[in-house]
DNA sequence: TTCTTATATGATAATCATTATTAGTAAATA
DNA sequence: TATTTACTAATAATGATTATCATATAAGAA
């Protein structure tokens, strides 16, 4: 993972280039992206810009959010039932591992993956621009507590 | 894939088996099910069900599916944005090869997944239940149109 | 620093897919 | 064919996301 400030920055950066104002909401919602270890959600994000930012509408976190993920650099990660994640980090295509215990997001390393992809496209004649890949299963620490 | 009216019979079996009632309903929803080529929206096996049984609510439609999904008969290729699409001939996690441009979903063949799989569980210790693999690309039709 | 103005925010209304409700209907069994 | 009770149809409710719009403010110019 790159450094929190560099990532930051970068986010910052992209902003600036695209004559997107520096608000304090949005320097505040980046940060949590940049610094958030996990895969936060939608409210995750609106209850921790509220700790230095009262007044921050949900309106303003989905804004932000669609702005950054328009920019590629944020990951969206959406499940049908409504469960959004984000992740500011990795802004690009990545597999998943999520513990349907405790919601925990893991990114794994799976170096065939790009192999696998390249052969598809050979065998199928799809131009690939895209993917998903979500393993779902139990954390060794939920496997543990039973 | 295997022979939709021995797939219908499969999913009226596991119906009976657990002592729910075969409707009309039901039934031409099955069929929908089990002769599709593709992989129908609700709207579009709403719209389907409706040449026959014209008065049949919206409702009804997301019930059965429902019930199917719960007895593992259907599969649901739920996506963030609401597009949601059923599979009744492959209900169990494979993976899908999706037209960003026409929405047509392909069921490509990757061997490889499964050792993917069990090389993933043992370097992180997850118990793998379920994964979802979606590929997102331009298919060689609309290539073509260009 | 102050001014200017287009952009961003906050509060709330609107949207829309899905789910819940409920009175009436009909499948299954004897 | 009668009885039971799960199922259906119509509609209301829900809830996450998006749109609206008056107000506030970031950022460049004077």
């Amino acid at each position: 993972m790159a450094d929190p400030e560099t990532r930051l920055d970068q986010m910052v950066k992209k902003l600036k280039e695209n004559e997107c104002r520096i608000t304090p909401q949005r320097l505040a919602i980046l940060k949590i992206l940049a610094f958030s270890e996990g895969h936060p959600s939608i409210e995750n994000i609106y209850e921790q810009v509220k700790v230095d930012f009262p007044t921050t509408s949900l309106a303003t976190v989905y804004k932000t959010l669609t702005l950054m993920k328009e920019l590629k650099e944020v990951l969206e990660i959406g499940f049908a039932d409504g469960s959004n994640r984000y992740d500011g980090n990795k802004p690009y295509p990545h597999p998943h591992l999520i513990c349907i215990n405790c919601r925990k997001i893991v990114d794994p390393d799976l170096t065939t993956l790009a192999d696998m992809t390249q052969q598809l496209a050979q065998d199928t004649g799809f131009r690939i621009l895209n993917h998903r890949l979500d393993f779902f299963g139990i954390c060794p620490d939920c496997q543990n507590k039973k």
